[in-house]
DNA sequence: CCTATTTCTTGACGAAGTCCATTTTCCGCT
DNA sequence: AGCGGAAAATGGACTTCGTCAAGAAATAGG
């Protein structure tokens, strides 16, 4: 087992306080944006730069410790599920982002029919639709 | 076969310069950004808003007669090849996006395994890696 | 404990896109 | 053709999300 401190250690990064708050709130906000990221953080240590949750999103995310979703039409989302290859459900109306593993297998559509030269590293899913809720409403 | 005006028409939108020029400039390039239109919008027509390009754009997408795609980092892009499923693969290192069919056929990834109770109605694909040209550089 | 490096803070800056009030254009009707 | 209401375009201010850069502070390793 790993403390977080120590995960941040093995990716030669330094650990500061900022870090582990900002690792700790992405934990307990799966699919949140910088900005609620910050307001956590704010509320665990106090204050913190914009800045510095953006660098601290942006290095972990580098080092593989948090994953980064740029959905259409809204700002960037963390979490900290990584390296299971899982895809994300979107609610158009709301918003609202939940896991949905791969329906296809291991490594779902992580081949393209023709690639065209192209090195792929990563496929990046995202399905789009209505939410229960917003169902319920319309 | 339909005129781009006609087209317009049956989608209850009315004809303008501004649009039939948006149109003719997706066609022109596949992929572009809304910028990239917008210059060349003014070189077939003389002027147009920021505004009207992003109107059109945002018009013509919701009406299905183009599509747009917004991939991490880089501003929205459009293009007129809709209605056939396909997917994008876009480089890292220069941006360069190519169209690529769904490896797996008809309405590939169009089912999650879990779909938690969602409506579904779009699976977005995006491949990323390094494309020819990026890797020779390398 | 001391120094070099990494990280954080602060504030200005930039890109992409939206909002809004006004003017212009389009389109169905006569 | 000409007219009137609806739709679209214009121009400019404004937001949001994020980056850049210079100096201050904290971290890590000897």
């Amino acid at each position: 087992m790993h403390s977080p401190a120590e995960l941040l250690r093995e990716h030669g990064l330094a650990v500061t306080a900022q870090r582990l708050a900002v690792l700790r709130a992405v934990s307990a906000h799966p699919h949140a944006t910088a900005d609620t990221i910050a307001e956590d953080v704010r509320g665990a240590i106090g204050t913190v730069s914009r800045q510095a949750v953006y660098n601290a999103l942006g290095t972990l995310s580098e080092s593989g410790l948090i994953r980064r979703i740029q959905p259409a039409g809204s700002a960037a989302l963390y979490e900290d599920r990584v390296g299971d290859n899982h895809h994300h459900l979107i609610c158009r109306a709301c918003g609202k982002t939940v896991d949905v593993d791969c329906a296809v297998g291991e490594t779902p559509c992580l081949h393209a029919s023709h690639d065209s030269g192209f090195r792929i590293d990563e496929a990046e899913v995202i399905y789009w639709g209505t939410c229960p809720d917003c169902r319920a409403k319309a």
